[in-house]
DNA sequence: CATATATATAACCTAATAGTAATATAACAA
DNA sequence: TTGTTATATTACTATTAGGTTATATATATG
């Protein structure tokens, strides 16, 4: 899905994040906005461009302020799709999972980190 | 959070998520990775880099293969996140009070002191 | 050994990102 | 009117991303 593909981008930006932070306790100006960051305000400026394009926030009028608010559609579809993940990490899951391999070999231990694994292959482990 | 800034790069890009949805229904060589896409094998390897720096795959070896698998910390992290802001799409309302400082701690651009600038100044005459 | 297969790496190109400073625009205020 | 404030836009630069082709490396096999 294109929409995703926006949505991941504009929230891999740790700036864009602490925006949307701040927006979610109530519209703020751009002023507002820029004010916790070093940088000048025509990045922040493009930031929120960035975000308004995935649909992330919105802008209305207020004499010559411009306050944005939180859109959340976006993160729910991002949400959604990371849903679909969630059996993987859902560590009760994971303990049916090796409960049931325990019951299937008579083996009364609890494994720890069993996922199912395949052939002979070593798998090594993720760095950080 | 660093991490997040990685993990949410690593899953903006279209052939990447293919990836991942692949890994989850097992693991899988590069050139069976490689196989439903249009790109050359060195881009497929390249995007198997960005998602083994993110922590999304591990690599394993079995003889010439380098099986790729699924790993899923970072997709249960960047849920953690987007579930602070459930309550906004969701019907049901929560406090959301308790959430904002864990939203806004650890992002290395907020500045440590914010200094405030004199209201006569011009905003861009004095710069730091 | 030589060769095929699977994958990684190098060098390169182009386009997008993220920042800057300077300037423009628009609304308010005196 | 003049000036101030809030924001946007322009022009520029440096870095990164995503692709290519060509080549290197590692492993299996005849």
């Amino acid at each position: 899905m294109r929409d995703l593909d926006v949505t991941f981008a504009a929230l891999a930006d740790p700036t864009r994040r602490a925006i949307l932070a701040r927006l979610a306790k109530g519209e703020a100006s751009v002023m507002e906005l820029a004010q916790p960051f070093v940088m000048s305000q025509p990045a922040i400026s493009k930031h929120l461009k960035v975000l308004e394009r995935a649909g992330l926030i919105s802008c209305g009028r207020d004499a010559q302020r411009r306050p944005r608010r939180l859109e959340t559609r976006p993160l729910r579809d991002a949400n959604r799709w990371l849903e679909n993940y969630r059996q993987f990490w859902d560590a009760q899951f994971r303990r049916l999972d090796d409960l049931l391999q325990d019951l299937q070999t008579g083996n009364p231990m609890i494994k720890k980190n069993k996922i199912k694994k395949k052939k002979s292959a070593r798998l090594k482990g993720d760095q950080e």
